[in-house]
Order: C-alpha cells, then sequence, then structure tokens
DNA sequence: TCTGTATATTTGCACATGCAACAATTGCAA
DNA sequence: TTGCAATTGTTGCATGTGCAAATATACAGA
C-alpha cells in the first residue's frame, strides 16, 4: 500500500465513522427531547467568544455555510435563545447574541449530548489513542485551511 | 485531561475535519462537474458485490436511511446508472444493479475524486498517521456496531 | 469626492432529508 | 394452517440545504 492509498483509506473511514457516529449520536439527543448537536455547538461557540460573535465569524469557526448560519439562527432565535444585534463598528454586519434563555439551553443539553459522547466513544478508544486521533485530525484541517 | 475529556475532543475535530473536508472535497467534484461523493461510493459498493445489492444492506453499508437511499436509487436511475430488479428471492425486496453506464461512470469519476482526496491529504499526513488513523476509526466503527 | 468593486447578510426557488404512515410480503407461534 | 407481528421498500408532508441573485454597506483608487 503506498502512501496514498493509506491516506484515501483514512478519508474513507472518516466518511463512515463519521456518519455512523453522528447518527448514534443525534439518535439519542432526539430521543431526549433535546434539539439538534448543531444548536449545541453554537451556542457554546458564542458563550466561549463571550456571548456575541459576527454572524460570519461564526459561520466560518462552526464550518457551515453563511446562508445556512442565516437559517439557523432564524430558528434559534424563534426559540429564544439567541437574538440579531447590528455590529456598531460595521453596518454590513449584524452580531448574533446569546440570550440567558439560550445559556440555560445549552446547560440542558450538555449532560444529554456528553452521555451520548462518552457512550459511543468509552471502551472504543483508550485516552492515548483518542489524542492521538484529535492531533490527526487537527493536522488535517490545518493543511487545509492553509490553502 | 481525562480519558473522557480526550475523547470528547476526539469527537469534536472528528465533526470539525469531517465538515472542512467534504466541503473542499465535493466542490472540486462539481466544478469537475461530477456527480455527488454519495454516487461515487454508491457505484463502487455495487460493483465490489458484483454488481447487485439488496436495497436494503446498500443502505445499511453507506450508513444512509432506507428512505433516502430509495430516493438516491430514483436519481440514479434517472440517468441511468443503476436499475432496479425484484428479488427472486423475497418478493418484499429488490435489488439495485448497476447498470455498464453506471460502470463508465465511476471510471470517469474516479480521477477527479482521487485527486482531490490526494489534494486534501497529501503533505498533511505521513503513510504511517494515515494508517493509524484509518484504524482508529475503524475501532470507533466497531464499537458502535457492537451495540 | 465620486465611482466602481468587494464584503456581509438575506431570500426565492429548486432539491435533498427526516418522520410517520402505508402496502406488500415474510415468518413465527398457537 | 391461521393469524399476527416483524421486515422491506416507498411515499406525503414538513423541514433543511445549495445556488444564484438581491440589498446594504464599506473600501480603495482616480
Amino acid at each position: 500500500m503506498t502512501d496514498n492509498e493509506r491516506q484515501r483509506s483514512a478519508w474513507s473511514q472518516l466518511l463512515s465513522t463519521h456518519a455512523l457516529t453522528l447518527r448514534v449520536i443525534e439518535g439519542k439527543l432526539k430521543a431526549a427531547g433535546q434539539p439538534p448537536l448543531a444548536w449545541y455547538d453554537l451556542l457554546l461557540e458564542l458563550e466561549r467568544a463571550g456571548g456575541e460573535m459576527r454572524i460570519g465569524d461564526l459561520a466560518e469557526r462552526l464550518v457551515v455555510e453563511r446562508y445556512n448560519m442565516t437559517r439557523l439562527l432564524d430558528r434559534m432565535s424563534d426559540d429564544g435563545l439567541v437574538e440579531r444585534r447590528p455590529d456598531p463598528t460595521d453596518r454590513r454586519g449584524a452580531l448574533a447574541v446569546i440570550t440567558p434563555a439560550g445559556m440555560a439551553r445549552r446547560a440542558d443539553m450538555w449532560p444529554h449530548y456528553r452521555t451520548a459522547i462518552d457512550e459511543a466513544f468509552s471502551d472504543a478508544l483508550t485516552g492515548v489513542e483518542a489524542a492521538a486521533l484529535a492531533a490527526t485530525l487537527r493536522k488535517v484541517k490545518a493543511h487545509l485551511k492553509r490553502d
């Protein structure tokens, strides 16, 4: 097997592992009456950023298309979890701002999400393997972003 | 960092690396006027199985919901790449069968797909790293399938 | 300053996906 | 054997996503 073949095989595994794991984890969230994963990620990202972020930055950070971020924010603000606020420094843009209800929702989701992740991975990987996996994936991302 | 934290971090990286890589690779296929990735995977799976497979088995193998497999096959058979045939051994079921045009299309797609994968990964990972990545992901899948 | 070009976000429309229900068929258990 | 639950594949409807165009604003150069 050449190096390229090994890389293609890794890509193939990445695709199917992602699909399978996502199906399991999303299924558990839904069964627990929780919102989709993407909501959690968005709320977490906003909290980490101190509560607000430019919509485009949020889209880039979460690897979501801008127009899909627009609509994700529409749905979440229908639920009162985020608000839009004009950006004072650039009137083209808008800020997505997490609300108190948004912070509460993220906190509610976490134990369900955490349990789902832990069930999917524990006993599958040792800590060392998991750390190596994370590091390797980070290298792939870093390479792609350089282009 | 505990082992569970390492695993959660790996999951987070898996999500974002998947999203980013898929975006890049699908983008290149589309730019080259090629069909989506899922078509390639389906055609390849059929060829590997000797040309035909039960629809449900195909769905399970490709980690796609059954009803989405129904529709994927609809689209691909509109393009003449696959056909449906009743399964002689179980009259509830149906076989998906690859056509000569389907085999030709897969062959056409491969160089584009291959180039896209190679550009995404080469220089990012050594052969050893890629092999370790594939092996680790396989373990995760094996664990999930045990449930 | 004025003009043209680039950027940020949104939207209309087509297409894809999830969910729940349906028809056809199988297989097990009484 | 009969009857009932489980399985296979499909479909209607609601929801989500991709693409291209529209709107508003910023910025760079003449």
